[in-house]
DNA sequence: ATCTGTGCAAAATGTTTGCAATACA
DNA sequence: TGTATTGCAAACATTTTGCACAGAT
């Protein structure tokens, strides 16, 4: 999405545009993955641009409420987004031991999702499915990952094959 | 589970036990639902007991490791817990507006998490599954919350941040 | 006796708020 | 003009760390 457009999409919700909203909307349109505001104040320093951190934390909730932007990766404590056009929806399988994050998509989640929204009444406006462990590359190399296998919950959620 | 028991776990995973440690187990042992380190040390405290917050956050991780607990509710700033043997696995719904957490259950969704972690031989250790949204309640009391109640009965769970 | 665990105080994060000055509409 | 927005500094909430002392094995 051009910058412009989401000046548009803040304009008509009412709210102003300014000189830090456009450089902030300018950078985040180029940033590519997953970020945080803090990466976004960075990014616009190193372009010699001077938003301040609390202008970024004060416009990244109005970008999530127009769409602009969703929430990601819950389990670092601390935020991150990306942008909602950038790629469909997705979910993530985080590394706990090289921190590495793979993006997958699953449509019978969604479903399933889905399913239990309705029978609670419930009316959804976002949803986390993130599943924590260790990839194949690490589950290999770290001698004794025992007890890692071990789900936290009762299913047996356990790999059996090669990795990708 | 007998806080013994939990001693016993956090014992052969080489750490000793202590007055202080046996004081968070034992509180533990009698929370019933989700908590924070803070909810623990009040706990704590109101029976007069003086456990530091400082161990308990030190105590935590290890009672993750050892899975006497598991971490819940991830979008809410600060780490929920809640003890592994309290309750089989379950996903939360989790109320904007009104704060209220539902726990649902859903097979289907273990089997799909299953496919994936195998698909991308990936160890999965454990998984989160959160839906937040506006229970029906307040779907009915906020008047046209934005259009969220769009997809509540229709069966169309959107993506994340993607429901405008 | 040794070495781990404790708790205080202080630091480190990540995020929010009060307020005077500024800039948009 | 009038009000929304900015940015600084300071507050905040949660979690982590340095260090000297106490306690478990």
């Amino acid at each position: 999405m051009k910058s412009d457009e989401s000046l548009k999409r803040i304009q008509n919700m009412g709210l102003r545009v300014t000189v830090p909203r456009r450089q902030i909307l300018n950078e985040i349109a180029r940033l590519k993955g997953h970020f945080s505001a803090e990466d976004v104040l960075l990014s616009l320093r190193a372009r010699g641009k001077r938003a301040s951190r609390v202008t970024i934390y004060r416009l990244l909730p109005s970008l999530l409420e127009v769409g602009i932007l969703r929430e990601v990766i819950y389990s670092e404590g601390h935020a991150h987004y990306e942008r909602v056009e950038a790629k469909p929806h997705h979910e993530h399988l985080i590394c706990e031991s090289c921190g590495r994050v793979v993006e997958f998509q699953c449509p019978d989640i969604e479903d399933s999702l889905n399913g239990v929204c309705a029978e609670h009444g419930f009316a959804p406006r976002a949803h986390i499915v993130e599943i924590t462990g260790l990839c194949r590359d690490c589950a290999r190399s770290l001698p004794d990952a025992e007890g890692r296998m071990a789900m936290a919950s009762s299913g047996e959620l356990q790999s059996t094959g090669d990795m990708q």
